[in-house]
RNA sequence: GCGUCUGUGGUGAAAUUGGUAAACACAACAGACUUAAAAUCUGUCGGCCGCAAGGCCUUGCCGGUUCAAGUCCGGCCAGACGCACCA
């Protein structure tokens, strides 16, 4: 018998899906759509194992829809801005236009070698200037709709790769790239109101079932909804300090002010006091990083003046303090040291009075804190008008009183900020705006779009090229005419990802998105991607469509109706002696299971199994698995035992597994045609034929269900049982053995076809079944085909089992009992104890209590 | 510190959502075929006791609810991820 040939077979049914445009899509009113999208990939070089799962989870979903009778939009592009293309540049001395379409040319022929079935007609690359022009246009609008301004605020710095670094790409207080100490700067910045939409990103989270619930928190937890009160206190001298606090019920308890270096009284105090300036300076020096902040000494400044309280008289001391943030409230707070540890520890170094004002229900007014600050539930008391009340009662009042004095209002806050996205780097998207001396910021009117990235650029200068560069910079104001400047910043590369989804609708449209189309395919039916992206990218992409619906390019809330997110890929480590990483393809396999360095010989020592990734060497190249075994084999062994969204391990015994089923598979479906001619459908089936038809119809009910409820591995699973029932089958040469064989053989190729579609196309054809099994319709399941006319039900005696008996189906509640009752084993388990009762459930179990 | 999730054989895992724990694989072992190897096929495969029939134990740990718990409840332990000086 021929072995399948995967290389042949695999180019041959990638070429015919191409000629035949099987996968481009259009819009058809008339069908249900349904739009399958992974999340981009970034051109680095290569393809990874990470992107093989990703794609392969995402084409089952398409392919599987597609059978449902669903028009299908499963398109591909690539996120093709950013700092690699630019380091490229600086190491290699290529252009990162060319280093990036030269990625992405190869890229795409690994993701063509894959068999997926991707609209490539719709394909963009957020470089092209036909994707980036129309993301200016976008901008324009979003700023005349008063989405956007600018600011001047303080910045992380890379000073090795000079440009600003969002809070997420600050490690330990290094440039995630460059590993350089990170600086705080004051620069002026384009920011995104994604602040207007905070409460509304917050609760539409809700909304959202067929979301990862862990996604929903995560972006929860970003967002940080609080619901407190501003209060004001009065202060001699000076303005009144504003305060936000979650917990004025603790009011009476206040032992001290504390504000933020840079807030404006702390600026306005330390004109006249250079040891609160030499403070505040050390300060802004101090860490960026959380890890360090939370070690971090807290220290205040006592800037001598004093703070009244609201509802009674006395003073408070006001501090400057090094953990006070300016943009997170009002940047000034009322310290409670009985009831927050950090103010407690505040209160004991500075010698403040810690007044306890809440104690628990067991305790009486005697209750004091002592070193542990008191943050449960209980009654206020030393509190005035508050005592005898809870703390939800205390809260509601001390905010009646306040906004019925005028001195205080309830407000929502939240933790999320405007997004910056400015970025002082050449490989992005131009900001389309012109500095002129006389007009001030000038829009580029749109007609002049794309404002497009200059090709003749160096980048043997630190700093942005742009700024470099000899000519670009300089045009005339497109208001008053005169020389002007045009902007040289460029955009975070989070706004390219942010409204892709919506571009492949009419990737070719002379606007941002053609409404009709994208009203058609919107939103996302599911989306596929890595958790890595649970809260920024998801996030914004949230926000940019209520942007886009604010200036009218989308009728629609939310861009993902659903997300899937995956697992990683994972590999063991291997190192030698000088503990230097070795790649898994340098390995030999020693007999007793241990490995050694192929070239050296050396012995190796295998380490833990982590995600897969260059720095550890612990990778296997997609291509060379496909060259090997083939992409239908690669696919599904990606899909096989571990649930998606768990941690994969890629393991050489798993891939050979894999190869097996699919020659076995192969041998499975050619030795089951041999000798089979078409019958009618008979009347009567043997038994055998009857089993082998029930074990057909379970899996299409099953399969379908698991491929929409991502539990892949269980598709996998069924598929092993259904092909090694066919394998076990012998049919007797009656109609009826013959139709079965026939039926199970051709719904066995419409069932894998979703994972493994070539090896399916190719025995589709050799059944003569016509058409393209990509095409054909998923069968349909015939309950009563499913069904067993008898049942195994188990006997417990206390709960134990001890027996199982065949009966039939359906059978009588009473009469299951008597027999159960009967059995030699389950009277010997009861033996002469008296029965209390006889538990029956139906077609299931009997337990018999005694 | 707060939040979310996970914990089942040598391994990846499954379990109709409270009803026979370990489906389906991987690895291992034994056998068949072969001059031999590969490939393929057959069988065994959670633990303990037993020649056997069979018995007892077993889903991180402790307790609870229930006729019945991997599944529900309470407490603990371990690990992963996210957030974190957030007032």
């Amino acid at each position: 018998m021929t072995r399948y040939n995967a290389a042949l077979t695999e180019a041959k049914w990638q070429k015919i899906w191409a000629d035949s445009e099987t996968f481009t899509a259009t819009e058809d009113p008339t069908r249900p759509k349904y739009y399958v999208l992974e999340m981009f990939p970034y051109p680095s070089g290569k393809i990874h194992m990470g992107h093989v799962r990703n794609y392969t989870q995402g084409d089952v979903v398409a392919r599987y829809r597609r059978a449902k009778g669903f028009n299908v939009l499963h398109p591909m592009g690539w996120d093709a801005f950013g700092m690699p293309a630019e380091n490229a540049a600086m190491e290699h001395n290529v252009h990162p236009a060319k280093w990036t379409y030269e990625n992405i040319a190869h890229m795409r022929g690994q993701l063509q070698q894959m068999g997926l079935s991707i609209d490539w007609s719709r394909e963009l690359a957020t470089c092209d200037p036909e994707y980036y022009g129309q993301e200016q246009k976008m901008f324009l609008d979003f700023l005349a709709n008063d989405l956007v301004y600018r600011k001047e605020s303080w910045v992380n710095w890379d000073p090795v790769d000079n440009t600003v670094l969002a809070n997420e790409q600050v490690i330990d207080g290094c440039g995630w790239r460059s590993g350089a100490p990170v600086e705080r700067r004051r620069l002026s910045q384009w920011f995104l109101k994604i602040t207007d939409y905070a409460d509304e990103l917050n609760s539409a989270l809700d909304e959202l079932p067929r979301w990862p619930e862990k996604v929903r928190t995560m972006q929860k937890n970003w967002i940080g909804r609080s619901e407190g009160l501003r209060l004001f206190f009065d202060i001699d001298g000076h303005e009144p300090l504003e305060v936000y606090t979650t917990r004025p019920d603790t009011i009476f308890g206040a032992c001290g002010m504390a504000i933020a270096a840079d807030h404006p009284l702390a600026e306005k105090l330390a004109q006249d006091n250079p040891d609160l300036q030499k403070f505040i300076i050390e300060c802004r020096a101090g860490a960026t990083t959380e890890e360090a902040m939370e070690k971090m000494e807290k220290k205040g400044f006592d800037t001598g003046i004093v703070a009244s309280t609201p509802f009674e008289d006395r003073k408070l001391p006001v501090f400057v303090a090094n953990f006070v943030l300016m943009d997170y409230g009002t940047g000034a707070i009322f310290m409670s040291a009985a009831h927050d540890q950090r103010d407690l520890d505040f209160a004991h170094k500075y010698d403040l009075d810690v007044r306890t004002v809440i104690r628990p229900d067991d305790e009486d007014d005697s209750y004091a804190v002592g070193r542990q600050a008191y943050v449960g539930p209980g009654k206020l008391f030393n509190s005035v008008f508050l005592d005898g009340m809870t703390i939800e009662e205390a809260k509601a009042e001390v905010a009646r009183r306040a906004e019925e004095g005028n001195f205080g209002k309830k407000t929502i806050n939240f933790r999320l900020r405007d997004w910056g996205i400015s970025r002082q780097r050449y490989w992005g998207c131009p900001i389309p705006i012109v500095h002129c001396d006389d007009c001030g910021i000038v829009p580029v009117p749109k007609t002049e779009l794309p404002v497009k990235l200059p090709d003749d650029v160096g980048f043997d200068k630190p700093g942005n090229p742009l700024e470099h560069h000899p000519t670009w910079k300089n045009v005339d104001c497109p208001n008053c005419g005169k020389a002007a400047r045009r902007e040289t910043d460029t955009f975070d590369t989070f706004i390219d990802s942010s409204w892709y989804f919506a571009r492949f609708c009419s990737p070719k449209s002379d606007e941002p998105v053609d409404i009709a189309a994208a009203d058609y395919w919107l939103p996302v039916d599911q989306y596929v991607g890595g958790v890595e992206h649970a809260i920024l990218h998801l996030l914004y992409s949230r926000f940019y469509t209520r942007a886009m619906k604010k200036v009218g390019l989308s009728s629609m809330d939310e861009p993902f109706d659903g997300l899937f997110t995956q697992g990683m890929v994972c590999h063991e480590t291997y190192t030698d002696t000088k503990g230097k990483w070795v790649y898994p393809a340098d390995l030999i396999h020693n007999e007793d299971g241990s490995y050694h360095e192929k070239t050296s010989g050396e012995p190796v020592t295998v380490g833990r199994s982590v995600k897969m990734s260059k720095s550890k060497k612990n990778v296997v190249d997609p291509t060379e698995i496909i060259d090997q075994y083939g992409a239908d084999t690669a696919r599904w062994f990606m899909l096989s035992d571990s649930p998606p969204e768990r941690d994969l391990e890629w393991t050489e015994e798993g891939v050979e597994g894999a190869w097996r089923f699919t020659q076995r598979l192969w041998r499975t479906i050619t030795t089951g045609m041999e000798g089979l001619t078409a019958v009618q459908k008979p009347a009567k089936f043997s038994k055998a034929a009857q089993d082998l038809r029930r074990i057909c119809h379970v899996s299409i009910d099953s399969i379908g269900r698991d491929i929409e409820d991502f539990h892949f591995n269980n598709t996998v699973a069924q598929i092993y049982k259904f092909s090694n029932a066919i394998a076990a089958f012998k049919p007797d040469g009656s109609d009826g053995d013959a139709f079965a064989l026939n039926e199970s053989l051709t719904v066995l190729v419409q069932l894998v076809a979703p994972m493994m579609p070539h090896l399916a196309e190719e025995m589709w054809q050799l059944m003569g079944m016509p058409g393209i099994v990509t095409d054909t319709l998923w069968p349909t399941a015939q309950p009563e085909l499913m069904q067993e006319n008898s049942v195994t039900i188990a006997i417990q005696v206390k709960g134990k089992l001890k027996d199982t008996i065949e009966v039939a189906k359906d059978m009588d509640k009473a009469e299951v009992e008597k027999l159960a009752l009967a059995r030699e084993r389950i009277q010997n388990a009861v033996g002469d104890n008296p029965i209390r009762k006889v538990i029956v459930v139906h077609n299931r179990i009997v337990n018999i209590v005694i």
